[in-house]
DNA sequence: GTACATTTCAAACACTTGTTTAAATTGTGC
DNA sequence: GCACAATTTAAACAAGTGTTTGAAATGTAC
């Protein structure tokens, strides 16, 4: 009683699975229709264009995710003393796990989508998450400036996106790192695993100690 | 004076400038053979396929970058006592910006090409770089195991999988990043500059305490 | 059931892709 | 200069792309 679903959803569903595969630009509309057996002029019909569809797609849990980070960000900036930067980038994991609610395996499928999106079609996400969302997102820089108050604000730039690279890379690799991680080492890997495991290696990259010239830490020197 | 260049180094010089702003599958041939001024053919005639171009492309790189490494390697693999991770880390230093003699901005070009096949061609460069230097990149892995005897296999695995996330997406995101910090902080940024920025914090990343169930550390509670 | 709007469908559109072909050109050894 | 190989060239190829079209089918209100 799979229940007749409407054409829209059977595309965004079919979309999503082969966005988060092969990437927006190597999926051609042909396979997600043929995926999703509706006709290929149903794409075109119903969402205008691909790029109208690849942004219904993300759409679809990027609303839902940036409502409940708001509402987490807000409520740690009410906090009186700055928040432990473990605990502010814990606060990520229980909005992108409640997207499991959008759909099945909507974590793992929404994280793939944001490294495809960050890479294939570079700079194009990376400006619609800014202009839509911007707001939300300086919430978060806030809250990580509060806690790492030692960070100058370009170091703190820099680490954040080293860090979303971090991520980023991860699940859309995370197919492959999962085959060879259980097969090396016998473990079973779900995305909440990576997830635990991702958090403590952001929060000390980020805070890490700043690399100066005149005042290197440990002994950094390459050989000469 | 540009010298007649033959036609082989014409095309390469134009496809990996190509490659590494647009990435692999979404640059033609014939924005490659139009960049080069050659003909169309010349590519088929010369590489063989498209396939085979990337691999020369790359490989002009790896050639290079893999020797030298491998000595820097073997010279710290043969220190009596563990190295310092940093200085492991910064053993890539040297090799990396050498590769500005192979070409101009040779650095910058390749890291940004690395970042291209790791996401673009999904598992496939993977797999080359693993099936043609793995051996190289195993005696990396011991000497970070050295460095850090307390780290358990798997951890190690994922946390050098995020470190190369976090390489591979700095630099294929580089000149969006570049931008936004040269207009944000007035900073110049240069290659070198953003690999010393990398290095603590893939350190420190690497370096940091295993988080467990039973012994979660620090205050790592997100609600309830 | 009729009238009307919504949705589906097969077919074609114009365009781009990597690759191949066969003739023309250039280079090389003698 | 001649002969022969290496290279360059324009043209065409088959296959794939996103999008559009106009007719058929379906749904909806009265």
């Amino acid at each position: 009683m799979v229940a007749k679903q409407n054409t829209q959803q059977k595309i965004l569903d079919a979309a999503q699975s082969l966005f988060a595969e092969t990437g927006f630009n190597d999926t051609s509309l042909r396979q997600i229709t043929s995926l999703a057996e509706v006709n290929l002029a149903a794409v075109n019909y119903h969402f205008g264009s691909k790029k109208e569809l690849i942004q219904a797609v993300l759409q679809r849990y990027l609303r839902v995710l940036m409502v409940r980070l708001d509402q987490e960000f807000s409520r740690l900036l009410a906090a009186q003393q700055p928040n432990n930067l473990t605990q502010v980038l814990a606060v990520f994991v229980k909005p992108l796990l409640e997207l499991n609610s959008v759909h099945n395996n909507g974590t793992r499928i929404f994280l793939q989508l944001l490294g495809r999106g960050y890479t294939d079609v570079q700079g194009h996400l990376r400006w619609f998450i800014n202009n839509h969302y911007g707001r939300v997102l300086d919430k978060f820089v806030l809250l990580v400036q509060q806690s790492c108050p030692q960070l100058p604000a370009s170091e703190l730039f820099w680490r954040l996106h080293f860090s979303l690279g971090t991520v980023v890379f991860t699940m859309a690799s995370n197919e492959a790192l999962a085959e060879i991680a259980e097969a090396d080492f016998n473990e079973e890997v779900d995305i909440e695993g990576v997830i635990q495991r991702l958090l403590p290696y952001l929060a000390a990259g980020i805070a890490a100690p700043v690399f100066t010239r005149s005042h290197p830490q440990q002994q950094l020197r390459s050989g000469t």
